[in-house]
DNA sequence: CGAACTATATATAACAC
DNA sequence: TGTGTTATATATAGTTC
């Protein structure tokens, strides 16, 4: 809708379809608001991201909206039926596990645990992805790596000053004795320390930070 | 929004009023529908117009997000005291959503789609697990594709058999003619073509049997 | 990333029929 | 009330930082 003109289909590029999709939320949710206020509509709105997180706007209540449409689609406001939510849950509940299989199969696949059935298309499509999702593990963690070694180098160089202005402080107490400051500047050195992130596991041996296809 | 920017704020003037809902009711249902097809997001969208007449939109089905949005927002709305096997298949249901939610973050996490809070171990087992899947497949398709290749090549063998076979029989057919059994010969060929295996796709340039990482 | 910035595509207020 | 037209306000795709 602008630069160029989009087609209306699902959008391939991950950061580029997040991107679009706080954007046109934000655009829809303005355009509820501005409908609801101009002509005194009561609306509701949900949107889940295919991540799964929910976003939602009413004018009034949530909870009244979807009373009120219930009451509109069907009579399900009051017990007619007994069981018509159950059943509701229930298929709910089927299509859930349906999803909840594909899910796992896809996995299985990805992991490469169910590959027997499959054709060479499929497997070369499943190629590719894995070749993607590795690409982009491989960023990822070249970028904490990253971000480890030079939290490291600072925390040295903070290191190094701080051992500096402790030793400029003990000449200055040699020339001057007062009062001991020196235990202050150990406590500076060890609240420094405690910023290491913890989840850099030392123990791993090697810390590679190319491609792990080495040739 | 055009020939004069309004303000927003319920319009007075109810014909115009009406003719604004119902311009921008289109408008709203357009974009809602726009953002679920972009971007893979389950929308649903309900408006009362100040008449009290009802217009929805669902992407998927109207009942299944509301019960969805339920399940966010723990109130479950629809009854004040529900019986015991619907709280049961509730409950069923969250878990059932708890463990789809934590495939679908896993799935993600494999096609490198959400890697923002990850840890360095993490991406490690991670990057372990896609080397893993990703070895499995290639084996996987070598596999299919020399299946393939043999039975192209067996294919080939067959056919300078049978035009051999053919060819003889046309000489022996030659020496004493009597009846036409080379249409025999040739309905043989064609039932072993047949065998080919339907899902290797000739399309694709490239027949690659090695891993994907060239260097 | 996310925020900011265009250049365009769309949506729509006012008007006409 | 519905439909169509038009001039303009908005929304937003692609891009930059």
């Amino acid at each position: 809708m602008t630069r160029q003109k989009i087609e209306i289909k699902k959008i391939d590029n991950i950061s580029a379809r997040q991107v679009t999709f706080s954007k046109r939320r934000r655009g829809l949710f303005k355009k509820a608001h501005e409908l609801s206020t101009l002509c005194d509509a009561e609306i509701a709105l949900m949107v889940f991201s295919n991540t799964g997180k929910l976003f939602d706007y009413s004018s009034s209540s949530m909870q009244q909206v979807i009373q009120r449409h219930n009451l509109h689609s069907q009579e399900l406001g009051l017990s007619e039926h007994p069981s018509i939510e159950l059943q509701l849950e229930l298929s709910n509940q089927t299509m859930l596990s349906k999803e909840l299989a594909e899910k796992t199969r896809e996995l299985r696949q990805l992991k490469g645990e169910e590959l027997q059935e499959m054709t060479i298309k499929d497997l070369q499509k499943l190629e590719k992805l894995l070749v993607g999702g590795i690409t982009r593990v491989s960023q990822a963690k070249n970028f904490q790596e990253d971000r480890v070694l030079k939290d490291i180098s600072s925390l040295k160089r903070k290191e190094v000053q701080l051992m500096e202005e402790n030793w400029r402080l003990k000449q200055a107490q040699h020339l001057t004795p007062e009062n001991g400051h020196s235990s202050e500047c150990i406590t500076i050195v060890c609240s420094s320390l405690a910023d290491i992130p913890q989840d850099y596991d030392t123990s791993d041996t090697s810390l590679k930070l190319g491609l792990p296809f080495p040739d």
